[in-house]
DNA sequence: TCCCAGGATCAAG
DNA sequence: CTTGATCATGGG
């Protein structure tokens, strides 16, 4: 632990900087959290910071980090707060590094990515360039990722974001911090599973997709769903398990398997990625969107998760 | 006013 | 196995 050497710990507030040398290959931290990834809303920003609120071994930490330098040379500094109730241990810092470190996929070894389809696919190495240090996020929390998955079907980015956060602020439990500010965090099933579709749709805006978030709610309090049972499960016989659920189609089903669950394999395939496949991959034939995902799951087997995070952003980028 | 957004579902063909 | 209509909601 060798960034302990420079943690400074007061009693609610800590920080430290996690070195250029535990990340594998570039990263772009802003790319990164800005890029519409569905495991959890999006962190909110301030200024060069990002910021967000995690519960570690039973504490909420809401931290802040920044990178100074470039994709290539970097730091990234995190500072972070806690519960005024609580303070901290030096575990808790461990705790948060290793948080952040699985989040954003430090260790995913981003520059064999990038040699490997440099030299094997010539229309992905083209979304290299402006997106170099994209990673993939991946959530710490099944249930929370898998709600917000349901709520990103036919809707925005910053639609299916605005209503995560309402169901937050009116469902999660309320969080106060030793600077005074306060934030809610993510509500967990029981409270989901209470409501009705009429007052959850009227306080949070998801329509149509309300139904489906309390019914798979219910499902897991009735002990009719078990999530943690996907562990160990083939891509195949979770992606079946999931498409038993309502208002999980083969979309939402591979967002949650992807930055929820961490299946490498899964391709979520929305309309973006249906177009820019389509065009550049299959000459602009008209092709379904199951055999899309099949294509990009052949194709770049263990990063198919990966191009498909590129070819998305390249075509909201460029609106290919 | 119509169309679209990181779609799912059901009825028909 | 594909196509079309419908489903809420806010933004362009």
């Amino acid at each position: 632990m060798t960034y302990m050497a420079d943690l400074s710990l007061s009693t609610q507030v800590f920080s430290f900087t996690i070195p250029r040398e535990i990340v594998s290959g570039p990263l772009n931290l802003t790319e990164t959290v800005l890029s519409g990834q569905t495991a959890e809303p999006e962190w909110s920003r301030e200024g060069d910071w990002f910021s967000d609120v995690e519960v570690l071994g039973g504490i909420p930490v809401k931290y802040r980090l920044s990178q100074v330098g470039d994709p290539d040379d970097f730091s990234l500094e995190v500072r972070a707060i806690t519960d005024s109730q609580i303070p901290p241990c030096e575990q808790t810092a461990v705790d948060l590094k290793s948080h952040l470190t699985h989040v954003l996929g430090l260790k995913d070894d981003l520059n064999l990515f990038y040699r490997k389809f440099r030299a094997e696919d010539n229309v992905l190495a083209v979304t290299f360039p402006n997106l170099r240090g994209l990673r993939l996020m991946r959530g710490t929390d099944l249930f929370k990722a898998l709600i917000c998955s349901i709520l990103s079907q036919n809707n925005s980015v910053r639609l299916w974001n605005r209503s995560a956060r309402l169901l937050m602020k009116h469902y999660g439990g309320r969080v106060a911090f030793v600077d005074g500010s306060h934030e809610y965090l993510f509500p967990d099933q029981e409270t989901l599973a209470r409501l009705n579709p009429r007052s959850l749709r009227s306080k949070t805006s998801i329509g149509y997709r309300a139904k489906p978030v309390i019914t798979v709610s219910r499902m897991i309090v009735n002990d009719e769903l078990d999530l943690s049972s996907l562990t160990g499960k083939s891509y195949e016989d979770a992606k079946n398990m999931l498409l038993e659920l309502p208002g999980v189609g083969p979309k939402v089903a591979d967002c949650f398997l992807l930055y929820g669950a961490r299946y490498d394999l899964a391709a979520p395939v929305d309309v973006w990625i249906h177009r820019i496949v389509s065009k550049f991959y299959f000459r602009g034939r008209k092709v379904s969107r199951m055999k899309t995902a099949a294509f990009l799951r052949e194709r770049f087997r263990e990063w198919a998760g990966y191009a498909q995070l590129y070819l998305f952003d390249y075509a909201r980028r460029e609106k290919v």
